[in-house]
RNA sequence: GCCGCGGUGGUGAAAUGGUAUACACGGGGGCCUUAAGAGCCCCUGUUCUAAAAGGACGUGGGGGUUCGAGUCCCCCCCGCGGCACCA
């Protein structure tokens, strides 16, 4: 017999069979599992369902990025896992080819995007193929199909029957080079997310979605899912919940209120002046006033500067006072932009001696600070005190704690009329619309003859009698007060789907800062948007404007599961035995947006009654970013790695493990050449080792037998806790174990094989087969592990006297016997000085767990 | 500023409170080979000693809990990510 160690180069060339060559077993492998249906549960009739999604990319047409690779190899290897566990695992992939990116793409290379998503799909889907990942093709989706889109236009009008769906004048962040409005998730410090251009504001008529009507749910949900608390705080920051009080000031000599919110009631008598937004609607009143409409102008034009952090306060009297309702001091009313008119009521009450803001607008322009909290490290002659203390110069407050006893302060406020409890939300409602092409149009139509008379869907016979939202009240009266009167002439086009036409003149035209209308490519096409009116047939405008991609992708997972083109997924048996995912993995720079959106379009399905469910993804894990040379890779930097040169050198099996061992999979990790040559000699290891080296049936030998179950065990805490890399390790040392070894039996050979299985699917499928095997190895059973044999040789025993842990040391003979144990505790050092001159009267011994001392007095 | 995550060899990184550095990369030496490549074997935290044996020191810094701390607690320092004139 020889060691497969001592194999030479001769033996290895002899023949073909005996050299790894992944090129020859790859794609030969991908094609058998297809015909197979490995990878194909029964939609139908699964009976441990399991459904393993993963975020569906955006296809560039570059290509897969390794990146791209990475994230898809992760998921994989989870669902491979699950697959060889006994679940039925279902693993769709899909194409998000709408929106911004592509059509740019598109616009840059002068091709046209419905013939460029065609190209990139193929594209796509060959180098996914290449990999080698157990998706179900039978299931794929793209964003720009029709029979997709029109679900994304239905979602649509469900969500405008809710209310949920309301269009207004809004002062929108634009793109002028994307020539688009952006929300403000898109904007970053100023510029567009996606072309770096300097955003500006401009004030236009835009279709949103009331996503802040979620905001407590958002936020409530957030406790009962399974997410890395990263991506979870990010969302509670986002949505930025702050509790506080209303409170309502008179303006002296006028019938006018100026309400203010604020968190910290507590300090209203130190309170000394107003400021309000330059935006506020009172300013109007004041303009005339000396400086007044000066600085208003001025600071329309500092909006549009980006850095607003740490400059200068700047601000003008607006010549009103107003009364403090506590103790009805007058306080004159200032003008300044570094209140926003977005927060709150757009109007605050300054207390500089306990906020920073604005204690430096006080010294700036010498108005009075005063210090009504008490603390020994307040110093308010240098900067505001913002910590807590006891109230001073508060009249009947004095004494009372701030912050702590805010509720009796709100309480006393409320029980004289002059403060309510009130909560704020930074979170924003949802700009839905784009003036742009590549898109799914908006399914709505506008009818100027029914405006005129005040008519829309929500005066129409289903618009009064309407069963959207029942669960809601709040909406209920939001949708009968005011949508009517809102939204007159507007109805949605339930004829299904509406086509985005092919236009040569899709290039975006922008919108004239003249009309508060903005034109989007669509509304060039009179054929295009020349309709009728649903509801009195007289000639009518179909919306020209697309929606947001992060609508498209708010829902995908939805659509994987239907199984037929005319039908949505969750009115289905499928759906229900499939949905929610069962996990969802992906990169955490969606944190905020995609998972934020998919969360409250499925909170809305809930409340429409059409799932059962009220979070889409109960559990959801946060992959890390593949870099290169400690930098983020980006075209503009020039260090993107394609995948393709990879796989066809070493294998997509070496390029899928090597990526995986580089690092924690929540981590990411620096991509390396020299690294991913070292992963191809473990392959090659493997496959000499396997193929070349006589495998015995014969028992596994005893002390063989604990290196097996060490190493199963540890492999499958290991993926199951996502910690592939360490996985990959233990692996490693099973193998080089194994290498040592004069001989192999079958049973470890298979068992390293099944092990290696999840990563390297395409050569453990081979050898397991050259080994006589039947089935596929991704379908054969996940190996158990024994116990009693992963604690033996090096178990440490903690040790507990009376209940209290006292000790640990380690036991190397598995086979002790409980007196034996007691005899090597009192041996032990650490041990030895808690049982010295005591006996023990009981123990208790467990192998491998705790060992319970109860020592006699 | 607030929140979250991290700091361990030359490098990527391992370590339910229990022999710190598993596994791999890189480096050094050797075998094989006409040669190159590939492959195989040995060494590889720092330091003391000519070397070995052996010892000392070592997980950003300082304290603490513990028989025992990379790990738990407190206070700092540094790096990364998110939010940010949010009242």
């Amino acid at each position: 017999m020889k060691k497969a160690s001592a194999l030479s180069a001769k033996d290895q060339v002899q023949g073909e069979d005996t050299k790894y060559f992944p090129q020859r077993i790859e794609q030969k492998w991908q094609e058998i599992w297809l015909k197979e249906k490995i990878y194909q549960p029964d939609l139908h009739s699964a009976k441990r369902p399991y459904y393993n999604l993963h975020m569906f990319p955006y296809p560039s047409a570059e290509g897969l990025h390794v990146g791209n690779v990475y994230a898809f190899t992760g998921a994989d290897i989870h669902g491979r896992f699950k697959r060889m566990q006994g679940f039925d695992v279902f693993q769709p992939f899909g194409l998000d080819g709408f929106g911004i990116h592509s059509e740019n793409y598109a616009l840059k290379i002068g091709s046209h995007p419905m013939e460029q998503a065609k190209k990139s799909e193929k594209r796509f889907y060959d180098q996914v193929k290449s990999l080698g990942s157990g998706y179900d093709w039978s299931h794929i989706l793209e964003t720009y199909d029709t029979d997709y889109y029109r679900w994304t236009q239905w979602i649509f009008i469900e969500l405008f029957k809710s209310g949920l769906a309301y269009r207004e004048s809004v002062g929108v962040n634009f793109c002028p080079s994307c020539m688009t409005v952006l929300a403000d998730e898109q904007v970053i410090d100023g510029q567009c997310e996606r072309c770096g251009a300097e955003v500006e504001k401009k004030e236009l008529k835009q279709w949103m979605f009331r996503i802040t009507e979620y905001a407590e749910q958002l936020l409530e949900g957030l406790d009962k899912i399974d997410w890395t608390e990263k991506v979870k705080t990010a969302q509670r920051n986002w949505i930025g919940k702050s509790q506080g009080a209303k409170i309502t000031f008179r303006v002296a000599d006028t019938d006018n209120d100026l309400s203010v919110f604020t968190t910290r009631p507590d300090t209203l008598f130190g309170a000394t002046f107003m400021v309000v937004s330059p935006e506020h609607p009172l300013v109007k009143e004041w303009m005339s006033n000396p400086g007044v409409s000066d600085y208003v102008a001025k600071a329309k034009i500092r909006a549009l500067e980006k850095d607003l952090s740490d400059r200068e306060k700047s601000g003008v009297f607006s010549g009103a006072y107003v009364i403090n309702p506590i103790n009805n001091q007058q306080m004159p009313v200032w003008i300044a932009d570094y209140v926003l008119m977005s927060y709150g009521t757009g109007a605050i009450m300054a207390v500089p001696g306990h906020d920073q803001r604005d204690y430096e607008f006080a010294r700036k322009y010498e108005l009075p600070i005063i210090q009504v909290i008490q603390h020994e490290s307040a110093n308010i002659t240098k900067e505001a005190y913002t910590g807590e203390g006891k109230l001073i110069n508060s009249g009947e407050w004095n004494g009372l704690l701030a912050p702590k006893d805010k509720d009796k302060i709100i309480a006393y406020l409320q029980e004289r009329g002059l403060a309510t409890e009130s909560t704020n939300y930074h979170l924003r409602d949802w700009l839905i619309s784009r003036q742009r092409y590549w898109g799914p149009p908006i399914p709505m139509i506008y009818c100027e003859h029914c405006a005129k008379e005040g008519r829309s869907w929500f005066t129409s016979k289903e618009g009064v009698s309407s069963k959207y939202l029942v669960n809601r009240e709040s909406l209920q009266a939001v949708q009968h007060q005011t949508l009517s009167t809102q939204m007159p002439g507007w109805y949605p086009d339930e004829n299904l789907p509406i086509e985005l036409p092919y236009i040569e003149d899709y290039k975006p035209i922008g919108a004239s800062s003249e009309n508060s209308e903005a034109t989007s490519p669509l509304g060039r096409h009179p054929e295009f948007y020349t309709v009728n009116c649903p509801s009195c047939g007289k000639e009518a405008k179909r919306e020209t404007d697309v929606s947001d991609t992060f609508l498209d992708s708010a829902w995908y997972f939805y659509r994987y599961t239907s199984t037929s083109d005319n039908d949505h997924a969750w009115d289905e048996g499928v759906g229900k035995l499939w949905l929610p995912p069962t996990i969802y993995t992906g990169g955490a720079e969606h944190s905020v947006l995609h998972l934020l959106y998919a969360r409250f379009l499925t909170k809305v399905s809930h409340d429409l009654g059409l799932v059962d469910f009220d979070e889409p993804f109960p559990r959801f894990f946060a992959h890390g970013l593949i870099i290169k040379d400690g930098a983020k890779m980006s075209k503009s930097k020039g260090n993107v790695v394609v995948p393709d040169e990879y796989i066809k050198k070493f294998g997509a099996d070496t390029l899928r493990t090597y990526l995986m061992f580089l690092g924690p999979f929540n981590m990411g990790g620096d991509f390396r050449d020299s690294g991913i040559e070292g992963m191809f000699r473990f392959m090659k290891r493997i496959w000499v080792l396997l193929s070349s080296q006589t495998i015995i049936s014969k028992e596994v030998d005893s002390s063989a037998k604990s290196e097996m179950h060490k190493a199963i065990k540890g492999v499958t805490e290991d993926i199951e806790g996502f910690h592939y890399n360490t996985a990959i390790a233990k692996i490693m040392t099973y193998y080089n174990f194994l290498s040592e070894q004069k001989e192999i039996s079958l049973t470890e050979a298979k068992v390293l094989l099944q092990l290696l299985a999840p990563f390297a699917p395409h050569i453990t499928e081979e050898l397991w087969h050259r080994l006589g095997e039947q089935g596929s190895i991704h379908t054969s059973v996940w190996p158990a592990f024994d116990q009693k044999f992963i604690e033996s040789g090096d178990t440490v025993i903690a040790v507990q006297i009376n209940g209290k842990l006292r000790g640990t040391f380690v036991l190397n003979d598995p086979q002790a016997s409980q007196e034996e144990v007691e005899r090597i505790a009192h041996e032990d050092f650490s041990v030895q000085k808690h049982l010295e001159g005591k006996t023990i009267k009981k123990a208790i011994y467990v192998p491998g767990k705790i060992l319970n001392f109860v020592v006699a007095v």
